[in-house]
DNA sequence: AAGCCAGTTATGTATTACAAATAGAAGCCG
DNA sequence: CGGCTTCTATTTGTAATACATAACTGGCTT
């Protein structure tokens, strides 16, 4: 899993490929890019796919451009540290562990939160599809279909929010910890621990008890957090 | 203030063109765009600029591209949501307040953590910083002094939480809200009528008290919540 | 009827040429 | 000599053109 990041267009690979240098910080901020006939005769690209790929870069606020200046990387501050791309390329640079630990807090801050607004305003479809999840994960016998069950239950949590910012949030997080996380849960002996958690989520939200959601979502949370940390002290 | 948003480039203006529209429905999720051809010519600029600033829709999950087939409006869940672009365009385009609710909701869940976080782990320098930004509040003769001093305070504490993904979505969301924000504060007697509130959150701060400083933060933002949607009433 | 094949049509990539902005050097003037 | 203007060189911005490539369509073949 942890997405394939397939990209046809050629572009799209100057993208990943500054995106990637920049990101791991062999670019650093305020340093210019060599100018774009240079670059792009160095990529092996045409001038017209370099400038289309900066111009995606620009959008995610890595860099910018100005005539006759050049095109420099911008502070870390401006950028778009929300956008998936961004988030997966510090994943891939990054010595992960304090970087995991703020992804984590993120987490931590979303899901008890929306399993209270999800218990005060899902409707009865979206409590099916939360059942239908959980029935999965009950189902399942491999630690594949397992994750990819669980995954299912925290989307239908976060879509009974009806707050698709939250929803937003939750996916590019997710993506980012994916890998982490589907670790943590494939170790022997690990995965299927966490139902009963699972279960007190959903019967609060079946109850509509916001506050009894938040919780149980909360102890979750920190189980899975802890599940983590114990894997990564492993390794 | 809420961002000029003045674009110097031309396919920066398509960006903005075509994103508005999107956003706005008027072309709906589904549905193909004319082809580059056309729609450049109907735009007015070349292939070239035109598919710049399809790069860049497509970066922020607007659209997509397949030869043949055409550039179609993807479907909203595949938005990049959170993107600081994509949110003006929302903000622009809807009847406001249900998606005021929602940015509210975020900002009501961001903030306490934050609050909190930053009682745990700031330093002296940023302590030092959330000070000053307090000073500039209580100092401020005017809504619009004290409304730039309240900004700073905030951005600020979620500086301290050493947390740059909080810190991105803070500014994401605030941005978003700026303008009903200031003018809330603007009110007339209403500005500074929270200044209590925001000492509570600093002495907490300061005092490494994050349970406390995330009470204090709560309530402000529920107050701040209330005058909001008292604000919107009257209108 | 099923499946293969070519032709059509959209986007994808490359190349060339020129426009516009601006940093920095050169020149001008008090 | 210092400060101002102007001019030029350089880099990105925009346009136009040509061709490559993928994939849908429809007809042909078996």
């Amino acid at each position: 899993m942890a997405k394939p990041i397939i990209v046809r267009n050629l572009h799209g690979q100057v993208v990943q490929e500054l995106g990637r240098q920049i990101v791991g910080g062999e670019i650093a901020p305020g340093e210019n890019l060599p100018r774009e006939e240079l670059l792009a005769e160095r990529l092996k690209v045409s001038r017209t796919a370099l400038r289309e790929a900066m111009k995606v870069l620009s959008a995610k606020g890595l860099i910018e451009s100005r005539q006759k200046t050049g095109t420099r990387v911008r502070d870390t501050v401006h950028w778009n540290q929300l956008d998936a791309d961004v988030l997966a390329w510090r994943c891939a640079s990054m010595p992960t562990e304090d970087f995991v630990e703020k992804l984590v807090e993120m987490r931590e801050l979303i899901e008890p939160a929306a399993a209270a607004a999800a218990a005060r305003r899902r409707n009865d479809e979206q409590l099916a599809r939360i059942e239908a999840a959980y029935a999965a994960m009950a189902a399942a016998t491999d630690p594949d279909a397992w994750s990819e069950a669980d995954l299912a239950f925290h989307e239908a949590v976060l879509h009974a929010t009806h707050n698709e910012l939250m929803t937003s949030l939750f996916s590019v997080i997710e993506a980012a910890l994916g890998s982490y996380f589907q670790l943590s849960a494939s170790i022997a002996g690990n995965f299927s621990y966490s139902l009963p958690h699972h279960k007190k989520v959903l019967d609060a939200i079946r109850r509509r008890q916001p506050e009894v959601a938040r919780e149980a979502m909360q102890k979750m949370v920190a189980d899975s957090r802890s599940n983590i940390r114990r894997h990564a002290k492993k390794t």
